[in-house]
DNA sequence: GTCCCTAAAAGTGTCGACACTTTTTAACCC
DNA sequence: GGGTTAAAAAGTGTCGACACTTTTAGGGAC
């Protein structure tokens, strides 16, 4: 239920600046009121909706500069993750980040090189062994997707060319993950991370 | 009620492991299951409460292994919010840092120690004006309080002499933030909280 | 048309109830 | 006493209802 709507809310379903009004959820997904109200309250803890004053509720609108704060956090957390990433760096890792980068270079979408983006910088959390960067990096993601899903939507389909720089940066982090030391990983992502933030506004 | 809740967990209140049964707070806080639920979901999300398999919620227990995590995330957040604190620092904030630690090399026990130095981290956070950061920070803060309750506890009060080091950190980290680059800010910050890893396992 | 006021509609916060599941208690047997 | 089973107690998840507040819609004066 709570995933469902967070489903619904990162894949643009329910644009941001949208009324959330818990009747009309509930009908949505043929329950009571109860597991809807709880299921809001989990979101607005991940910043995917926003509580009025009035107890009202809606879809929480990301800007640029929520864009700006969401990198410098994303970079914050994800240049620990690196570090201790680096320490339990496996063979495994490198053949999955490998892959994943060569399937950057071949996509055919912002869309897809989005999502294989976000694949790998969460398995660099993941893998940092560190439960709580990854919880508080999730809510983050979904921000970010949410943030990207609405960009892509005002953004003309036919004016894509592959991210070289992207893939770039994302070998650079993995020469620094496998065989760097914690502090070429950190420096690395970091880097990568709030280089993004310039690209974007 | 989800904040008072939380005080009577982070003071002790209601110690770790403690079964929160539904009917149980919902007579301990004067109202019916529904509030209570609601609280719960947002407590859980702070790491303050966990949820079992079959539903029940107990008192998250914070052992010495989950402090690790804790102090990474907090060096991980602290140590951006230090970089951007540093470009909006004013005297202001000098003033009130220095009065800060001038009541902790006075402080008369490790609580009131614990409290200015939380207090003062809290600082940097909302001073580096990403509210992100400091949505991020604020779990962190809870669990942490919440564990060092429980470490007072086991604690005989006798033995207690001012921490001098953690003050002298603290000089150290007011300097960076006040004439200091960010990356000195950053080194600062990053050093001070991790020391408290070694120290504290 | 615009402004203001009122009435209806929609929404939130809280409550008690019910079915179902898990845990505890108690009785029984050995 | 220790272990097993069954009944009782406690707990969760979900629902519909009610009072109260906010928003929307409509009607009248100008």
């Amino acid at each position: 239920m709570h995933l469902r709507l967070r489903k619904e809310i990162v894949s643009g379903y329910f644009p941001q600046g949208t009324a959330l009004a818990e009747p009309t959820l509930a009908e949505h997904f043929r329950t009571s009121r109860a597991p809807v109200r709880e299921a809001l309250i989990a979101l607005e803890r991940e910043g995917l909706v926003a509580f009025e004053k009035t107890g009202r509720t809606r879809v929480r609108t990301i800007a640029e500069k929520d864009l700006r704060e969401i990198m410098e956090a994303r970079a914050a957390l994800e240049s620990m993750a690196a570090i201790l990433a680096n320490r339990n760096w496996t063979n495994e890792d490198t053949d999955f980040v490998t892959k994943n980068i060569e399937r950057q270079s071949k996509a055919g979408s912002l869309a897809e090189l989005s999502r294989l983006d976000i694949d790998l910088h969460h398995h660099v959390v993941t893998r940092s062994g560190n439960t709580r960067l990854l919880q508080l990096w999730e809510p983050l993601r979904w921000q970010y997707e949410a943030y990207l899903v609405e960009i892509f939507k005002r953004q003309s389909k036919g004016d894509y060319r592959p991210e070289t720089e992207t893939v770039l940066a994302h070998r650079k982090l993995l020469q620094a993950l496998c065989s760097g030391t914690p502090a070429d990983a950190a420096n690395a992502m970091m880097e990568h991370v709030l280089f993004n933030i310039t690209w974007a506004d």
